[in-house]
DNA sequence: GAGCGTCACTGAATCGTAACAGTGAGGAGG
DNA sequence: CCTCCTCACTGTTACGATTCAGTGACGCTC
């Protein structure tokens, strides 16, 4: 028989129910204009339970055309913890909708070889991809999702507001006085692209605030560097007083520099992060920074999935603003 | 013609190149006892590159009988840097075997019906699993490597020695002179298995220099809480003046709450944590930790998912211990 | 009671690859 | 000259699911 794989297929199911594989298959996937009667679905769900039958993922994509994978391409970026938790949020949620999450970081370059080759239901993007490639993608049925930083021309789009981030630290510090406003840009150069974003948001409110535009040091993940960074902030004159920190871990960096040269937050130089890192409420002071609720954006990017590779509309999502200002000590 | 779904075939190489599909199969996969020339071979891979041919992984998967994924499951903890890093390294060391990583959290409880539907080429596990269900992936031909942290009955296991981690914390502690150690549980019981054989670990080492067994006490990611233990073991007769941290996290929240009431690190309560997280060097006192060499740990497994998959064994693995003190002053 | 329409199914083709089982050409051996 | 073997391929089937195109049986109408 076909019995050489050990595999309990659908076939195995109809004849254990009676019927034709193809009533099993219609009965599993609810076809729609096929009218089974009570009866015959619950003999071939009983068999399907007693057998433990489980559809071939390969079969299915085969004839599908495509596979329930949902492909992520990752910047190649030492990823940070929000990077990381959107992650497994993300492949938590489509895990509900019986989608399997892939990530690959953008690197090994050809995107093409790889969803020509996998098949995705549907591909998220965490960068800006060229226009073609989106347009080859969609041509072979692939749901493609871009949560790209750049100013994206994709209605259906997903977007963390990056230059959001930028405004609120400096609206924070705004609000507790400061006036001449520092920003510290990560050593990493794989961070450009979030950078200026982020950095833009910090000029425009700075602008629109009257105030100069934001002395911007670098401030890599050394002490010793950080400290030179922090010092000149403080001796210029007029001085610095506030700093935004492209994110909490260049954050936690400028206090242990500062430290290093007695300056203390955030008297001598109040500090915001970004990210809300686990660590931040242990940081020394106690870490202000901004938090990118990822739960809202994950949710959003989920549905934006599930709906266009299921065809099914989801309840709309919550317009709610994924950001929000946690106030600890630092600024 | 084929060409209603746009993909590339075998069939369309072999016609572009004027010989059999069977033909470019054989080409493509280097079939050992089959004989191609020379000639012929150049045609098909000729053929290959002009249209851009990429093989479907899900035909490849129906027919083989198992797909190019490889399923790791993750125990349900909110991941921890380390844990995430792993995932990342390994995901990319995979690939580059034509592999790809999916992971899924233990949870959605039966692993079963994952892997009977996805056709894995190998299962990772970083939790013990049951006897039996190694056993039915075997059978069906899944290579399982399982990095649980138990006592594993797996020959071919592959282990991140947890216990050695308490017992270099202890070691460096007591070569520093202390001689009444603490160790800082973490809150979260899912944690409960490691932290046994973290803890098991630092009790042996104890044992072996004649002191007293650790003072464990809960340390949760909360300031209070964590100030509260500092208390305790500093007031304690005779005091405890060394705290082995369950990790990098519960040190930074132990640090945190030390300077809540006043004490310091080294002085008063010596901490060393596990991990190297990224931030650890940013900590009041920079901290000490225990780096679990990920980049060893990663390439073992990689070596051993890839030559269980290929059949071609790879070279041998250096034998590093993974495991090293990384020095800096909180302890 | 012939015609028509639903109902509740079933038969067979199909997706793209791998690999078994040939097959004709050419050379070696007797 | 005939047989046998190797070489270098090719024809065809199978993997397990989806789905189009039927197909009897039955009820209803005129």
């Amino acid at each position: 028989m076909a019995r050489r794989t050990g595999r309990v297929t659908a076939t195995d199911v109809a004849k254990e129910a009676g019927v034709s594989q193809t009533t099993v298959s219609y009965v599993l996937n609810d076809v729609p204009h096929q009218k089974i009667s009570e009866q015959t679905r619950r003999k071939v769900l009983d068999a399907v339970a007693k057998l433990g039958y489980k559809p071939s993922a390969a079969a299915r994509a085969l004839r599908l055309g495509r596979s329930d994978l949902v492909l992520m391409f990752l910047p190649d970026v030492p990823v940070g913890g929000t990077l990381t938790a959107l992650v497994e949020l993300l492949g938590d949620e489509l895990e509900r909708h019986g989608l399997n999450l892939v990530t690959r970081r953008e690197r090994h370059a050809p995107l093409e070889s790889l969803w020509r080759e996998l098949m995705p239901a549907a591909v998220m993007t965490t960068f800006d991809v060229s226009a073609e490639d989106v347009a080859s993608m969609r041509a072979a049925g692939i749901h493609v999702v871009s949560a790209g930083m750049g100013p994206t021309v994709d209605p259906g789009v997903l977007t963390i507001p990056q230059h959001l981030i930028g405004t609120m630290q400096v609206e924070r510090l705004a609000a507790t006085g400061h006036t001449l406003i520092g920003y510290a840009a990560p050593g990493d150069p794989r961070l450009q692209g979030f950078l200026t974003l982020r950095l833009d948001g910090a000029r425009a409110a700075c602008a629109e605030r009257g105030l100069e535009p934001p002395v911007v040091l670098e401030v890599p993940l050394d002490i010793s560097a950080a400290a030179a960074a922090a010092e000149h902030w403080h001796s210029a004159v007029p001085a610095v007083t506030g700093v935004c920190a492209y994110n909490d871990e260049t954050a936690f960096a400028l206090l242990a520099g500062m430290r290093r040269v007695g300056l203390s937050a955030p008297g001598d130089l109040a500090v915001i992060g970004v990210d809300n890192d686990k660590l931040a409420p242990f940081a020394m002071p106690p870490l202000t920074t901004i938090d990118n609720n990822l739960d809202v954006v994950v949710g959003r990017a989920a549905r934006m999935i599930v709906s266009g590779v299921t065809g099914r509309s989801l309840p709309a999502p919550p317009q709610v603003t994924p950001l929000s200002l946690v106030v600890r000590e630092s600024a």
